[in-house]
DNA sequence: AAGACGAAAGTGGTTGA
DNA sequence: TCAACAACTTTCGTCTT
């Protein structure tokens, strides 16, 4: 499917991402969305017994991006009440006071939560897909009460950064600070308290996701990249990876990459894009040489240059 | 002069008692 | 709650191109 779409139409990216949840396909570059129709492969629900559980849809489908999630109910809206005795009127005025109070509190908190996450995300080119799911983490977050004695920002931000993860679009912690305007320590104190409370399983990003963009910040090669993938997988069988940051890894399987090409980028901008420093590339750069025997074929490389 | 390299000390976060 | 610990950063001096 959509194996016919190779290159974003906007930005001439190659870095398309295909999910077929939802039946996009996203260009990790900019974020567009190519193609929104593709067929939906996901089980239609049918009701065979248990009526209890039922899982018909109807209606539209929710999107967690408004903040009452595109639905909305409120009490005595019809008209009918009048028709009841004054006691009973009274009854559904107190509920709806009461409801109007409760609800008003976490929809205007949601409300503005919803047009700051909007703003980050937009900053940040993110897919609306992780939009979406930052939205949900947030819903659930304000639903628990955690938003409690924290800043909304933080919050949405923490949202945000584990809904790029969730999607294999990681952003470093660097970024989602700069957009949001949060200090990275706090982004990653309730990134961490929020996954934690929600119990949201995530994986540990993959150096790989963090390639694309960096390749196109650094304006390099499509081939470039595919080596420095190639050189990733083999880190990974290696044991280079666990335990260390996925960005310092991919920033210096991209260095030697670009140097293997012939497209040498200094470490320190590889280390600016990636948001670490030289000596981390240097560490990271010296083990991929050590295990991975790379030491001749960059000496080849120099030979072929004379 | 700029980049690459490495040593040493410092920082923030995790872990395990 | 505290100390040990690993990963990463900062800083700085030296070597290479």
């Amino acid at each position: 499917m959509s194996a016919y779409i190779k290159k974003c139409p906007e930005c001439g990216g190659i870095n398309l991402k295909v999910n077929e949840d939802v039946g996009e396909v996203i260009c990790r570059d900019c974020g567009l969305v190519i193609e929104d129709k593709m067929i939906d492969f996901g089980q239609e629900w049918r009701e065979f017994e248990d009526k209890a559980n039922s899982r018909r849809r109807t209606g539209q489908a929710l999107t967690y991006t408004k903040y009452d999630k595109g639905l909305g109910t409120s009490i005595g809206q019809s008209g009918d009440i009048y028709q009841l005795g004054t006691k009973e009127r009274n009854k559904y005025f107190r509920l709806k006071k009461w409801q109007y109070r409760v609800s008003t509190a976490i929809e205007r908190n949601l409300k503005l939560a919803l047009a700051e996450l909007k703003r980050v995300s937009s900053f940040l080119k993110l897919p609306k897909q992780v939009d979406e799911e930052a939205a949900r983490i947030y819903h659930m977050a304000v639903q628990r009460g955690l938003v409690r004695g924290r800043s909304m920002e933080s919050v949405v931000a923490g949202s945000l950064y584990a809904a790029c993860r969730r999607n294999e679009v990681p952003r470093t912690l660097d970024e989602l600070s700069e957009a949001s305007g949060i200090e990275k320590k706090e982004v990653g104190r309730t990134y961490r308290f929020i996954t934690r409370e929600l119990g949201i399983r995530i994986l540990p990003s993959d150096p790989v996701d963090y390639l694309p963009r960096f390749v196109s910040s650094l304006n390099l090669s499509a081939d470039t990249q595919s080596k420095a993938v190639e050189l990733l997988n083999k880190a990974t069988k290696a044991e280079l990876t666990s335990g260390r940051g996925p960005t310092g890894i991919a920033a210096a399987a991209l260095y030697v990459a670009a140097l293997l090409n012939n497209e040498k980028r200094t470490q320190r901008e590889v280390a600016d894009v990636a948001g670490v420093t030289e000596v981390t590339i240097r560490n990271r750069y010296k083990e991929l040489l050590n295990v991975l025997k790379l030491k001749d074929k960059l000496k080849e490389n120099k030979l072929e240059e004379e």
